[in-house]
DNA sequence: CATATGTCCTGAGAGC
DNA sequence: TGCTCTCAGGACATAT
């Protein structure tokens, strides 16, 4: 599910537990396939169980639970990842869970549908190694548009699965990439070489509008209905989508175009066809 | 069969 | 030749 408002939001709706010590970390017993991560379960209970939990921090679509004694997990949901306070979404897709002492079954749980998210147990050494081998690029939403321009403005690729390179910006996904872009009346097939510095401005600053206003709407939840803040709290950002997933429809933007469906990079692109040049 | 929110790996080609 | 960087494509796993 989650691109950056999503994780966000998550980051939110597990807030709570900051400040709570670990009474039990472990698989779930229903789990399909094992979660892949970088530890054993007996590991992880050895670092982690007695631990107070410190912090919760969002590095573009990635989680990191800091704990007490410089120990750290951190979450990449990818795909169908979901971590949640609250809720059963499906008993079968429970990957793991951190309950908390002295607070009558209050936790952390992640779940993932798919089984393509990933857990890694790190400290503060390792997990800077980790975020600069797979080279995370600057959050989206702290990015300058000088950084932003010097990491993409000489590729020759189109603009849109340019946005989606975690190492030049971290967080855009495939929604908002189509959205930011809608909103930046960019069309997504423009080459990045090819951006006018005015461009780039609006780029930028529609990047960031976009994204806080996704958060400020606690996400986007898709047909497939598998991103909520708990079972019965979808988010709302998929009923302000301009483009995504929104064909055949007049853009709420201009009110003269029509909004188009395209193919770049194996992904789908949305977009509309008279105020994106 | 086509579609789906992400990330990692491999290999080809360009340019120095 | 060889190094580095870019870019395209596929793999991963499951559901609709």
């Amino acid at each position: 599910m989650p691109e950056l408002p999503e994780v966000e939001t998550m980051r939110r709706s597990v807030a709570p537990s900051v400040g709570r010590r670990v009474e039990s970390i472990g698989p779930s017993r229903c789990r399909k396939k094992p979660l892949k991560m970088n530890a054993s379960w007996p590991e992880i209970r050895r670092a982690i169980n007695g631990k107070q939990l410190k912090k919760i921090e969002r590095i573009g679509k990635r989680l990191v639970f800091r704990f007490s004694g410089d120990r750290i997990l951190m979450v990449e949901p990818r795909m169908s990842g979901l971590i949640l306070a609250e809720g059963e979404p499906n008993p079968q897709s429970l990957r793991f869970e951190i309950l908390f002492r002295g607070t009558r079954g209050k936790r952390i749980a992640f779940w993932d549908q798919r089984g393509l998210g990933q857990v890694f147990l790190l400290d503060d050494q390792s997990l800077s190694e980790f975020l600069s081998r797979s080279q995370v690029g600057p959050d989206a939403l702290d990015i300058s548009v000088e950084k932003l321009r010097q990491n993409l403005a000489t590729r020759k690729i189109a603009i849109k699965p340019a946005l989606l390179d975690q190492k030049a910006v971290a967080g855009v996904g495939n929604i908002y990439a189509s959205e930011l872009l809608n909103a930046a009346r960019v069309h997504p097939a423009r080459r990045c070489c090819d951006l006018t510095g005015y461009e780039w401005k609006r780029i930028h600053r529609c990047m960031q509008q976009v994204l806080n206003s996704a958060i400020h709407h606690e996400g986007s939840t898709l047909r497939d209905g598998t991103f909520r803040r708990s079972l019965d709290r979808p988010g709302n950002y998929q009923n302000l989508h301009c483009v995504y997933d929104q064909g055949g429809k007049v853009c709420p933007r201009c009110g003269k175009g029509t909004i188009k469906r395209m193919v770049q990079a194996q992904r789908s692109t949305w977009y509309c066809d008279h105020c994106q040049k």
